[in-house]
DNA sequence: ATGTCGACCCTCGGTCGA
């Protein structure tokens, strides 16, 4: 089974894309992040027609989140849980999770779009980014106790490590790569989640992001933000995962590309 | 690093978010 992750940058805008991307790649499952559309306005039937599912929690705009699958998922929750004490709601629709029935058991995929951050000395964007990666973890640590597989799969729109970017002084001051962003996905990590494409290969650059800018893609002016992070139970199952970079070169390209892992599980015949 | 893009609206151009 294949299970990939794309930061879209509007599916409205990269339905030909995105349609085209299904019919090469062939993914069983698809966590979107920045649909930036309502629910309503999704384009639902040209998803289905490519044989998916879809499961879409969308807001106007800006943000959206979006799994398809080549099944019906038997659960799907919207939102990440506020933590004991958080006083106000998060309107931003930034998480998914679903539940899908395999053989021999259960998956569970989250397609998540981490806050960016930036900038990092504003008052409420740095702290808001810091408080979802605490929701994150303890999110995470709930979920690891099932001892299920499970695919933390998304834009966590942080820069793991130093090889991670072109330019590590460019990026020494931005909210994708303080040293309490990089803190906080460590601390989430080492709950015992392994980084998919890292389990696959310690080749550098592995690059998942250029910006529009500067001509940042011919350049090769990138980073490393999009990650499926794996419990132990689907670490095991884990066979490849690679990162899908020739989708930046398209016409009308997302910013980012699509990161894919392959697994030793299928779906169960129903 | 800044050669851009998508979406929105008191809509054709400025603003926001990335």
């Amino acid at each position: 089974m294949k299970i990939a992750t794309w930061n879209i940058n509007g599916v409205r805008a990269r339905i030909d894309n995105l349609v085209a991307w299904l019919r090469d790649s062939a993914p069983d499952i698809v966590c979107l992040q920045e649909i930036k559309c309502q629910d309503e306005a999704f384009p639902r039937a040209e998803v289905e027609a490519a044989g998916y599912h879809v499961e879409t929690h969308g807001q106007k705009g800006f943000n959206g989140v979006a799994i398809l699958s080549r099944v019906r998922p038997d659960e799907v929750t919207r939102g990440l849980p506020l933590l004991d004490g958080d006083g106000e709601a998060d309107d931003h629709a930034r998480f998914m999770e679903a539940v899908f029935s395999v053989e021999g058991g259960a998956i569970r995929v989250c397609t998540i779009y981490l806050p960016n951050g930036n900038p990092a000395s504003d008052p409420v964007k740095f702290p808001y980014k810091l408080k979802w990666m605490a929701r994150l973890e303890a999110f995470a640590q709930a979920r690891l106790a099932l001892e299920e597989p499970l695919i933390l799969a998304g834009d966590y729109n942080v820069i793991p490590e130093p090889h991670d970017c072109w330019d590590p002084k460019v990026w020494a001051n931005d909210a994708l790569f303080l040293p309490e962003t990089r803190d906080a996905f460590r601390r989430i990590e080492h709950l015992g989640f392994t980084d998919a494409l890292r389990a696959a290969s310690d080749a550098v650059p592995a690059y998942t992001f250029w910006d529009y800018q500067a001509g940042a893609w011919q350049k090769n002016w990138g980073i490393r933000i999009d990650h499926l992070l794996l419990s132990a139970e689907a670490a095991d199952r884990l066979v490849s995962a690679g990162i899908e970079k020739h989708v930046r070169s398209w016409e009308k390209p997302s910013d980012h590309v699509p990161v894919a892992g392959y697994f030793n599980f299928e779906f169960a015949v129903p």
